[in-house]
DNA sequence: CGCCTTGTCTTCGATTTCGAAGGAAGATGG
DNA sequence: CCATCTTCCTTCGAAATCGAAGACAAGGCG
């Protein structure tokens, strides 16, 4: 609360603030402070005036808003088979977002040039003649070391261990660069949406199983693997084996690549999680046992985490979150478990920003990086 | 790190600095302004100069050190059966510490006001004249509400329920007033004494099982239970029952009381945590045993937390902690179970601050509330 | 419609804080 | 022993920040 710097820019750009009045309560400075810094932000081309704002009892506010041609963010969402890619300004707003089929098995140096190509398109077919990229950052569905921006020990990307994703993407454009697992992307975009929450858990369920943890309204990134929850042992059975070589981890038995292979077993053709929330939504009874199954197993992993970190919020998100069994049976075990005081206040939810919350979150990180 | 106005007098209370020149480089401020407000502070009685330091290689600081007569904090850690209480002064060091008989099925009201008495006897017999006190602190073994310093819904404190601890103690004394969970005042404690390790967990194995979470250098309390890890289910036996009315918590299993019970049942007679401790050591096989199975459900849940949280250290303290097969078994856990990026610089090990670290650790908490 | 209240924004002098320069005190090394 | 370097601390303008006062612009109300 303290960086003076860009500080009132970021309070604007989020939204936070649409006044030189607001920003003055927000900031803590002084309101004198604050039109001298506004005056050399305009200035500088980053900001506009934009008409009166509605009063409050007094004196009409000059609202602030970003200006249209401050620049543009440059973000990516890196999944198994299939990318998202989007251009948002400064405030974080999406100006445009596309899906596209992309494999990460090519390896990390095809992939990351495709990336980086996906962005020049993007910019060369939607960015406003002038308008300057000021960014970029990618989510990746594994650990990422947050001092060096290299992929750690990745359990589901063959071939990319060590690789030195923010290096390669930074060689593409001279530009603050960000690299970041994608559950905790999505931590950081729902946290937006989830105002007076201030410690919450984003739980990714998509073919793999991720978690995103924000504490005190930052990200928590411990080594980069925190928020960990896909290798915790659920069952005693010690039937079913991990990629990560532990016995009866939570991804083994509730992840929707998990779920896809017993379905195939039983004879139902499955591709992605969305077939299988499709499946429940046309009540197949095995696939509705399935998902809830995994939403119990879940919850109960949960569980302990709520009892030890107190949450304010869990958000659901992911390809099999519209599953509506999959959340009640989340909900189910952590109430019925949980020690009330750590659930009197807890709200378990659907993700409020959809399936773009990990590049609305990539634009949040960003953004600090941009206007340091 | 931006709080300016006591933040000197912080540091050089903590040890960080000695020197007029440390404060510079710790706090970030100008080397003038430092000389400016240390001057203020040697002014007011807090601060004195102590004579040159050891040079480093230039002209020797002017050693900067608290003023013996800048004032005392009073704090407690009421444990079952017994309190532990000490003087501090304002760098945190102890005067006086004290162990005494303290039965809190006495209820509330006279527990505390035994302990204010206990405060103002300390104070007669150890304080200089002179010398004022300046805050007093409790670690209470229960929830705490951080916002109203009132004891929820605490497990092993019949009669508690909703007291208003600080509200009572502040009765006594007009000065800035602590109340905590033991367990959270531990870790607080402990933190001072793993420099770099910024975030970490302390177990305190006692008669119960506590934990206190350091995130990023500070307590993070939740809700007031945040660090809970007793209620864990750690079986599914379904056999044993736990106070808070669910079934096999790890508390049932693992906790010094549960561990006495056992051994009771078995002819054993055991009173105090300690007393397991000396079985332990005097080879007795089924102490043994049980222990190192306690510390293998211990170790269990905190490859959860481990995993989620990517701590930089678990320190493991409490009166079962001298065990020495307990420990082993929750080292042996952890690094078998969890994730490697997780674990490979995690260092587990026993306390280091010793039985007052949750003195000490009030003292750290108090001292911000006493120079804020 | 005039007056009061409320809220917004700017002007301007006072206070903090900074940064560069320099003096003080010791280490180092011929 | 003396020049030189390092570190510590203070001095002194320059710059940033604040706070109070006032100008400005609404809404509410008799």
């Amino acid at each position: 609360m303290r960086g003076t710097q860009g500080d009132l820019l970021r309070l604007i750009a989020t939204g936070q603030a649409e006044s030189r009045a607001e920003l003055a309560r927000l900031s803590g400075l002084a309101a004198s402070s604050v039109s001298l810094r506004v005056e050399e932000l305009i200035g500088a081309g980053l900001l506009v005036e934009e008409g009166p704002g509605a009063s409050r009892g007094g004196r009409r506010p000059r609202r602030l808003r970003l200006s249209p041609g401050a620049g543009l963010l440059a973000v990516a969402d890196l999944g198994a088979q299939h990318a998202r890619l989007g251009l948002l300004d400064l405030s974080g707003a999406p100006l445009v977002v596309e899906e596209r089929p992309c494999d990460i098995s090519l390896g990390p140096e095809a992939t990351i040039d495709w990336i980086a190509a996906a962005f020049d398109d993007l910019m060369g077919r939607h960015a406003p003649p002038g308008v300057p990229l000021r960014g970029v950052g990618t989510g990746i569905p594994g650990p990422v070391d947050p001092a060096t921006g290299r992929v750690v020990a990745p359990s589901r990307m063959p071939g990319w261990n060590g690789f030195p994703v923010a290096e390669r993407l930074g060689g593409h454009f001279d530009l603050p660069v960000l690299v970041e697992n994608d559950a905790n992307l999505m931590a950081v975009g729902e946290a937006r949406s989830w105002p007076g929450r201030d410690t919450l858990m984003a739980v990714k369920a998509g073919s793999g199983i991720g978690c995103g943890v924000i504490v005190n309204g930052t990200l928590h990134r411990g080594r980069g693997a925190a928020g960990d929850i896909s290798h915790v042992r659920v069952s005693s059975d010690s039937s079913t084996a991990c990629s990560c070589g532990h016995l009866d981890c939570l991804e083994a038995y509730a992840s929707g690549a998990a779920l896809r292979q017993v379905l195939r077993e039983q004879g139902i053709p499955v591709e992605r999680p969305a077939d299988i929330v499709a499946l429940v939504e046309d009540g197949v009874p095995e696939a509705t046992a399935l998902v809830r199954n995994a939403g119990r197993l879940i919850g109960d992993v949960l569980t302990v985490l709520v009892n030890f970190l107190n949450p304010d919020a869990i958000v659901v998100g992911g390809g099999l979150s519209s599953a509506e069994p999959l959340i009640s049976a989340i909900r189910a075990a952590v109430y019925e478990r949980c020690l009330p005081l750590a659930t009197r206040d807890l709200e378990i939810g659907h993700s409020r920003s959809g399936p773009d919350a990990a590049l609305l979150g990539a634009g949040s990180l960003l953004l600090d990086a941009v206007v340091g």
